[in-house]
Order: C-alpha cells, then structure tokens, then sequence
DNA sequence: GTGGTCTAGACCACG
DNA sequence: GTGGTCTAGACCACA
C-alpha cells in the first residue's frame, strides 16, 4: 500500500488518504476487486486511528470507488464511470489548477519547471 | 478587483482571497508599484469581515508580495522571486498535482479535456 | 420461494430473511402446515450461510409464526395471533411511517404516488 | 426542538435524528432559512455526545436539506426538490412498506387499524 | 475478525 | 463560539 501521510500538515488525514488512494485508483495501481487493506490494518500502518480510515474508505465508497461490506472490507468496485462531469466541474479545475501554479511560482519555482511538469503530466494522461 | 469568494466553501475565506490574488500578481494583472484597494473597501466588496482581509493581505507580505505601512495601505512591490524554491516544492508540487488531475477525474471530467488544460497552461507560462 | 436478498445492503441479510418471509406469512402465500426448506437448501438457494438462515427460522419461530423439530426442519403453525398489541406498537408504527415516507419523500417521491401507495396497501388489508 | 432520541434502540442514535429531523423537514416544521441549533447545544439536550449530532447534520447536508457553514452552525436550505425519483426508490418503498405493515401485524396490531394508520397518514400528505 | 457506533475530550481553524 | 478533526478505546452486530 504506497501511501504516505505528512501528520503535520494542515490537510486534514483521513482527506490526505483519499487523495493518495484517488491516485492509486486513477492510474490503476489499484484495480475493480482489489481488496483494500482492513482499516485496523492500515491505520496501524500508517500511525493514525482506525477511524480515520474509517472515514476515508467511507468518502470513497460514496464516490462509487469502494464497495464496502460489513465484515468483507472494502474493495475496489469495477467502477462505473461518473459518465457526466458536473458542468461546474471545468471551471472549478482552471482556477484551483492556476491557484495551485501561482503558489509554487510564488515560492521561487520556476516558471519552465513548472511548464515540463504540466506538459509531462499531460502526456502520461493521454498515454494510459 | 477581479476577485469571488465563495462563502459556502469549505476553503477559508482569507485563504481564497491569498490564491486569488496571487494569480493576478503572478499573471502581471497586479504590478510593482500598485496600491491594492483599502481593507475595508475590499472586504466591502467580497461581502466579508476587514480582518478577514488585513490577513490576507498579511500573508501575502510575509510571500514579498505586498508592502504593506501604517498608514499608506498595500501597495505591491518589486518582487525578487526568492531564488531557489524549497527543495521540498517540487515534490509537493508534483504531489498536489497529481492529487487535483485525480480528484477531477474522479468527477467525470475527461483526460484529454484535462491533458488539453495542462498543455495549454504550460504554453501561458512560456510565453509570459 | 419467493425471497430476494440484498447482501450490499446495511440491513443484516437475517433481517432480510426474516422480514420477507413474515411477508409471505401475513399474505397467506405460507399457510398453518406448510413446510420450510431445510436451512441448507434455503441457504444454498439464497447464497448465504446456513446459520444466517438457521437464525431467521429461530426469530420467526420466536414470534410465534414457525415451530422447529430437531429433526423434521420447520413448519408453519396455525397462529394465533398475539391477542393484544404492544401499548407501544401504535406510536412506534406511526412514527417509523412517518420516518419511512418522509425518507422517500426526501427521494423526490411526489407525495401523490406515496398517498396513492398506502391507500391501495390498506385496501389490500381489508379486502383479505 | 421537538425530537426524541431512544438510546436503548438498535437503531443507531444519529439515524435516529436524521430520521427526526427529516419528518420536521419534509411537514415543514422546519423552513427554509431556519437556523438549527450549534450541535454541542442539541447533543446536551438529547443526551449525546456532540460528534454525533454533528454526523447527522452533515448526513442531512449531503441530501440537500441542510446547509453548513463553519462558524454560522447549521441552517435549513431552501431545498431544491430532488426533482427526480431514483427510478429504484418507488419497489423499495413498496417493499419497505408492507415489510412495515408486516412486523407489526405480526405484533398482534389488528389490520383495520394498520389500514386506517395508512388513510389518515395519505389524506396528510395530499392536503398539505 | 470485519466494519459500525458512540463517548470523552483535546486541539484546531476560522472570523 | 462555531464546526471539524483526531485519538483512545469500549461495545455491538454480523457471519
């Protein structure tokens, strides 16, 4: 389970697991009927309480990832795709996009790295 | 001011009004020498409380965005990009950008749609 | 028999059981004498664990609906029905209706086809 | 706040509340605009604990029927009706229902009262 | 052995 | 003063 959770950081755990799970599942690190660790496990694995992933497998589940049974655990659903984005959905992506860049540059990273970062994600999207 | 605050988000307010306009600065829409409005003016405007706004405004002095005085207001200076970043940024930055693509594809929205954004983005920082 | 069980759903599968055949039994479509399948064959049939039936069959029994022999599995007895309800059974009816409309109503179910709903159930009940 | 809680009930505390608050919702005992009180203040009056009332406004959040601001509390949403009936929602409550009516036949409650219970409650729904 | 519920209570971010 | 997050840990229901 490649996860890695920064306790210190503002962002609360249980959203810092479900974007990094988020990621997993995306890029097929994590595929439908992939059973997900226990969340007593995990949490133990990852230093927090169980009910922390406790929420995050829950948040995912009702984002239509996770299936989970009451004494089955959680596990990847073959997942139908959201088939609609919400409209809103674009718009929302351009400002935090934009809001993430100008946060960085703010920080002294330059505007080329920043540019190859973008342009190398862009690629490996249309790739897989 | 182009500048929306959405109160009913779960991002703190000051913390929208920081990203927002840092992408004006970072975009050259805000320039070396000019005055932002007066804390109370804008918080008149975003419907918000001043101190909501004073500390945004703070934020962005302790960036080495804005100079702020007693009793001149902010005014935006000559800002010298702090040289090198955090070497930690770019881990961060890769991290919180892979978090955003997943988090959207989730929504529905379409990889090359997102591919396009990221593309297109790049272009926008190598040209300015 | 005419059983539909819903192993995603929250509700415990024996609860499931139990109240579909509690169905069968007010209806009529079980009557004093008939004979249950055995736990395993209705186990087998339903996908579950014989024990999960096994217990259903004891709740039942516990109303006073099934009579179980050691040997010859379970069997519907003329029932008498308990002479006089709950004191408590009229509030607790009215409130879970209540809960139970107002849930579906929450749903978008217009009020017309809920209205419409009960009066037929409750033709149902008279007419049998 | 007129709402019981029944501690000793399986069913858990916050459904319970959910449950309560959706019947003030849907018979517009509760409107539009309306505040609801700071969870720690209704959890000291229904003798819980405040996480858990919290659980249950963030549920009736997410159906629509709350709205929740940080530091505002809780207040009811002038609630865009869900417009349309998940297509599954009328054979479950069908279902639901004459399990209902089933349980509590079965608790010796006479069926012309159950059937009257079922007319009143539809002649509710249709002149309000 | 699985996830769910609930409590007690600390601490945090916000405005 | 508001809700949010998290922990520690008890207890429960289910299969």
């Amino acid at each position: 389970m490649k996860l890695r959770i920064d306790l210190k950081s503002t962002i609360p755990v249980y959203r810092q697991i479900v974007d990094g799970l988020r990621i997993l599942l995306v890029n097929g690190e994590l595929n439908a009927g992939d059973q997900l660790p226990p969340v007593r496990r995990l949490a133990l694995d990852l230093g927090v309480h169980f009910n922390t992933v406790a929420e995050s497998y829950r948040t995912l589940a009702e984002e239509g990832w996770l299936d989970i049974e009451r004494r089955n655990g959680a596990r990847v659903v073959p997942r139908a795709v959201p088939s609609r984005a919400d409209p809103q959905t674009e718009e929302t992506f351009q400002r935090r996009l934009r809001e993430l860049v100008a946060e960085v540059q703010s920080h002294g990273f330059p505007r080329g790295r920043i540019a190859r970062e973008l342009r190398q994600l862009a690629e490996n999207l249309e790739r897989s």
